[in-house]
DNA sequence: AGTGCCTCGGTAAACGATTTCTTGGTTCAC
DNA sequence: GTGAACCAAGAAATCGTTTACCGAGGCACT
């Protein structure tokens, strides 16, 4: 808060002072409220000008009861999906006058509940981003969040939430490294308790029903490119031929553990992300990989956002919006050669 | 702001009439600050706990003329060294019990003054990263925007600064190529207003009265991945064998359209980065860049803040913190080839 | 002229905390 | 036994706004 130049921050009443009124008069003038004669308005607004007069957000919130401010926690900032969803969603909510109050949790899991609780009493509402939070936690904790978005979450209660349809979006990943021609496939799993992950693995299972031909691995991972770095003795041991990687970062730290073995892709092995991020789209080669349009789930957790605060009485019934990734087919799949590379792993 | 469950948020007032005692009183247990009663304290304790109350940060914020908050603005959030510098600040701040809040400035520099001061209001000081905006409007804003810190400006009243040596950074990139054997450089320069791409060409400037044997030609260009993308042919139409680009961005552009047009880095032509972003090494072929201590920038950032904001009294001397890049020599730079492919501009 | 309505703007009560001031009750020393 | 010193907790002021309420005028109409 500001209290430094000169003495004091001048305030309501310096301007009332000034322009021979009461602080009301001049509150009036400034949210163009009440009728309020054309010359004292003109007198409050010299005044307020010559004083450069701004009011105080903090008395405003303090009476208003709100803050037009929504906080974010998010897991960890340095992973591009965050990013993109905080950047979205602070761009959204700023064309609104809104602006956003970051809470990263540093994937410390315990810190989420206190920090989303925290950030609501500070803020008009909440977008919590909360893969590893426990379905019990979640439930007892969303109710006192109230104006508030999940992403990739949901509840009981039917907070309105925006989810990427991770099931599905990795069976069209499989489907297409099979019509590719790929018979072994391998999946480099993402963080154990995250729910994403829980939801691939989902998928694959009931991928596997629907094609019992095709052999699919699963390979322990993690969610950033050094795990898909360390994995690449992993994935060129296990024999398969098309990998599907938890996520672009892990795709690309693939490629790169690849291309230092000395592995072409996608000549000698198909390689496929998840997300799409920027990024992908400039590896080499370029990455295939089902696009999660990410930018457009920050504007719709705004736009989802603004209805609850906006519409204070009955919600315009929750909703539940689901994102299915879309294939976004380059350069890094391709039919797997003809050659027997797959025996060397026997 | 919460007013929701049931009927009204629990109050200072609801704990202080639970435990028969004024708010005052409870206002002192849960500050810890005068002594009080141990069993008043108790109680009071054990009312404040049965009715879950969590003082209103507003309420405090008022009285104790602090937001425990600061404010960042940024030109643009899909840059990765502001989120970089957005993810450091925060995680600083976030460990002294400060949150950040952000405003986009969506690179519109006339929006950047009214951010910040906007920022400055709601916040207990703001971290401004305004590349674009001019020198003497800078110079006016800077004192009312007080506890402030700048990234890559300065002001002539000696605010506290963190400034990267682009000048400096941009001639050891030039002076590695040259080291390497290349005699015709270019420079894919960045956006015409950035401050900070003046300053690279004042470095190159340098470069080159230091080295009048070598050719270095400077490219119009842009400051993200499509520009450098598009600038593919016009790079390879100027001849040079080695390629400063602006930043990371511009360089994985630059790499990943060579590579479309079937040239080989490092083999036929040499590109350099700058700002080693996380995903500089993992490019095919890794990028050598100028490194940019990006995290340390948030996190030394938030520590001068600190020093403003906890020292209330005369400043701690006014401190311009510079960063010197460090050259990341990987794989994307070489030795030219002795084949005459410099010829084919001609 | 008196009544009623409408307009304008001042007064004061929120909002939810902190903090200074004050008071009533002890205790202790003289 | 009285005054000083002291302590704990309540009363009230403060922070900077907004806004419900009300009173004072002005005007028109009966």
């Amino acid at each position: 808060m500001a209290r430094n130049n000169a003495n004091k921050r001048i305030g309501i009443a310096d301007v009332a002072l000034k322009a021979g009124v009461s602080h009301a008069t001049v509150s009036r003038v400034m949210n163009g409220n009440a009728a309020v004669d054309p010359g004292i308005a003109e007198r409050v607004r010299l005044a307020a000008a010559e004083l450069k007069y701004q009011p105080n957000p903090v008395g405003r919130s303090l009476a208003l009861g709100k803050t037009d401010t929504i906080g974010i926690v998010v897991p960890d900032l340095a992973n591009p999906t965050f990013q993109a969803i905080l950047r979205g969603l602070s761009i959204a909510a700023g064309a609104d006058g809104y602006r956003v109050l970051i809470a990263d949790s540093s994937e410390v899991t315990s810190e989420e509940a206190i920090l989303a609780g925290e950030a609501r009493r500070r803020c008009d509402g909440v977008v919590l981003c909360a893969p590893r939070m426990g379905d019990a936690q979640l439930e007892e904790l969303a109710p006192s969040l109230h104006p508030l978005v999940l992403i990739n979450r949901t509840t009981a209660d039917n907070t309105p939430s925006l989810n990427v349809d991770y099931e599905q979006g990795i069976q069209d990943v499989a489907q297409h490294l099979v019509a590719l021609g790929h018979k072994r496939l391998a999946f480099l799993a993402g963080p154990e308790h995250s729910a994403s992950n829980r939801q691939r693995l989902a998928g694959l299972e009931v991928f596997r029903e629907q094609n019992p031909g095709i052999e699919l691995q699963l390979l322990p991972g993690g969610s950033n490119f050094d795990s898909g770095h360390d994995s690449t003795e992993l994935v060129i041991a296990c024999g398969a031929t098309g990998i599907l990687a938890f996520n672009d970062l892990v795709a690309m730290g693939l490629l790169s553990g690849l291309h230092e073995r000395g592995l072409r892709v996608p000549d000698d092995i198909s390689v496929a992300g998840f997300d799409d991020i920027p990024f992908a789209r400039y590896t080499t080669p370029p990455l295939t990989t089902a696009a999660v349009p990410i930018n457009e789930i920050g504007s719709l957790a705004w736009r989802r956002m603004r209805e609850q605060i906006q519409q204070p009485g009955e919600a315009p019934e929750p909703v539940r919006d689901e994102f299915r990734p879309r294939m976004e087919i380059r350069k890094s799949t391709a039919a797997p050669s003809t050659s027997p590379r797959d025996q060397c792993s026997a």
